[in-house]
This record gives structure tokens, C-alpha cells and sequence, in this order.
DNA sequence: CTCTTGTGGAACATCCGCGTTCCACTAGAG
DNA sequence: CTCTAGTGGAACGCGGATGTTCCACAAGAG
């Protein structure tokens, strides 16, 4: 049965890639074995699916590109006003887990399947900004590249704060979200 | 003259913590050469100062440790509004420079040095934040924990935006101290 | 000058992660 | 049952980083 075996392989591949986002996000220097051992299975059959650990490094761009680019879609950035649809993909960005910390200690990772992290050369992105710019939701002062460095910084540091503090997903959203929204929102007062 | 003999093993000890903190905070796992070269000096004088990799860790969480001191001690946390001493705080952390990604790529580094970091355990910083609280400069939905990662993550990521963008620190810090006040300061409107 | 100090280079043994090979075990298809 | 696919363990060679030793060189003190 083919696709038995076929679904088996998948199965075994996806452990593989999900737990190597895992450990090497927390330490993008980890050895193979450890990735093995997190993905319970032998550090043979690691090899038999990614004969070099290009190859699995690969293999992890692609997933987290993937990742990141269902999360974007699922943002719908043209939508609404642009810092509404800004606080929209802090949302979805955050859903992204753990996939958050190896997009930040090891950025040269996906920038070359997806460079959308550190530059702010994401069209979609700076068109949100842009739109927010004009209909006054966020403050004309603070330039698209730096708000995806803002949003990506906070977005690490929100997840940091889950898994270090034991803190709830949901509540720490909520900060993220208030934090964001206060940076970006132009000061009427001053 | 031990004057002169000391004066030369110091200033050689600094010139390899400063090149290891610069190396190891853009490369967490760089090999010893690696330090050694950007010290302008040979990897039999590192090994002289520091027999083992961990002798020489030690020796750069204690000295990240007091730069982190001395800036805490300069932004005056106990002096203005809660929010103004906090603004001050970010000013003088950014001067930090590189020893900004070393603390943030390696945060176990310094944490058994200085738990500052990760934790908001620091009374200082806590006390500045309550008093933000009361005086009304600082949004109280916000705990200190959160602004202690909030503020952290903003200043990698301005670190970062000038190491990689090649951009100002002086706007850069602007950038930063903008989105920061904007972010704690109690919305007026909502 | 000589002697001490600080240094750098070369060579070496060692350790660890990587990549490979081979073999034994288990589960499901037939 | 047999056969096959998938897996895990053991062992090996390779390469890079580490830690050590020895020796040569340069600069300043005496």
C-alpha cells in the first residue's frame, strides 16, 4: 500500500522538521542527534530523510516559509484600517510559536527562502503601513522597516515571555497586542 | 616597572573582551580563533588570559555585567515620572552597543551573572515601573516583567536595525524611544 | 649588553559532531 | 507463514575546534 507508506515517510519527515523549528530555535548551533532524540526517532533515520544537515536546514526554510506565508494570507492585510490589519498579522504572527525564536536567532535561516524578517522589502507589508499611514491609524513618523522590526521584536520577546514565564498564550496576546497598538497609534495629545 | 607590566596584560585582556563580546554576540558558537583575530592577537595569547572557553565566558558576563551596571547606575531610575526614567534607561542601553545582541543571542550568558534580562526581577527597574503606575506615566495594564521584555526586544531590535541597515543610532534611538513612550504611556482616548 | 616579560607561531593530542556503512528488529502486506 | 519497508543501534573515518607544549622574537628594565 503506497499511500500507507507514503503517509508513514510523511509522518516521520513532519516529526523530523517540527521538532528540529523546536530545538533549534532555542539553539540554532544543536546537533543532530539532539534534533533526533527531540523528534523520537534514531539519528540514522534522521539521515536516511536529510543526508546532510544542509539539507535538513533546507527543509526548515521551506516549512517556515510556508508557515509564515499561510499565517500572512490568514492576516488579510488589505483589509481595514492598516493598523487594524497590523495588530491582524500580531495575531497570527503569534500563533507561529516556536517558529518565532529560530525566525529570530537564526534570521539568515528563512531570509533566503522568504526575506521578509529583517528587510521591510515585503510589499504587502509596507503597502499595510503605507494605508495606515494615510488614513491616520499609525503615526506617519515611524517607517515601515522599523515597524517590522517592532512587531518581529516584540512578537519573539511575547513568545520568550510564554515559555520562560510559564505565562498564558492568551494573556500575553493581549500585552503584545496593547503594546503594538500604543507604538504605532499616532499621539493625539502631543 | 609592574606599573607598565600591568598596564600591558590589562589592556591586552580588555582588548580580547571586547572582541569577544563583539564576536560572540553576532556568532554565539565563533571558535576561539576567530576572537583571537578580531583581538589582534594569537590564539596562544587567549589561551595565556584564558586556559578555557569557560574561563573566558566567565570573564565576559562579568564585564557585561558591570557595562549593564554602570548604564543602570546613569539613567538615575529613582529621579522624574516613572515613564521618563524608563525613556532614560533605554537611552543608556543602547550606548551598550554590541553587548546588546550578545545579551539577547545568549541570554544564559549573563543571567547567572546578572539575572536582569529574562527576569524582571531587577527591584530597581520593578520600583521605577510602580512608580510609572502611580504617577500616571506608565499604562498600569502593563507589569513589569512585560516592559522588561518589551523594552529588551526593542533595543535588539534597534541595535540591529543600525548594524544591519547601516542607519543613524541617533535616529534610530529616536525611533525607539518614540515607539517605547508610546507603548507604556495610558491611552488618553480609549 | 643581559634578563625579564609579553607575545606569536608551529606542532601535537584530544574531543565532539558529522556522515557513512552494516546489521538486527518490528510491523504490516501478501 | 514469507517478504518488504521502515527503523534503530553500533561502529568507523573524517574534519574542525580545543587545549597544551615548545620555541623564537621583540621591547623595556637593569
Amino acid at each position: 500500500m503506497q499511500v500507507h507508506e507514503r503517509g508513514a515517510r510523511a509522518r516521520t519527515r513532519q516529526a523530523i522538521l517540527s521538532a528540529a523549528i523546536d530545538v533549534l530555535g532555542q539553539n540554532p548551533g544543536a546537533a543532530l542527534g539532539e534534533i533526533a532524540t527531540a523528534a523520537d526517532v534514531g539519528r540514522t533515520t534522521l539521515h536516511r530523510y536529510f543526508p546532510e544537515r544542509s539539507d535538513l536546514m533546507r527543509a526548515v526554510a521551506a516549512e517556515g516559509s510556508a508557515r509564515l506565508d499561510h499565517a500572512t494570507a490568514s492576516a488579510r492585510l488589505d483589509e481595514g484600517t492598516g493598523c487594524a490589519a497590523l495588530l491582524r498579522l500580531c495575531r497570527e504572527y503569534f500563533d507561529l510559536g516556536s517558529l518565532l525564536s529560530l525566525i529570530f536567532t537564526d534570521p539568515d535561516c528563512l531570509s533566503e527562502s522568504t526575506p521578509i524578517v529583517d528587510d521591510g522589502c515585503d510589499d504587502r507589508f509596507s503597502a499595510m503601513i503605507d494605508r495606515g499611514h494615510r488614513d491616520g491609524t499609525i503615526d506617519p513618523g515611524l517607517p515601515a522597516p522599523w515597524l517590522s522590526s517592532l512587531m518581529w521584536s516584540q512578537l519573539y520577546a511575547g513568545w520568550a515571555y510564554v515559555t520562560q514565564h510559564g505565562a498564558s498564550r492568551h494573556e500575553v496576546l493581549n500585552l503584545l497586542v496593547r503594546t503594538v497598538d500604543g507604538a504605532v497609534t499616532p499621539r493625539t495629545s502631543v
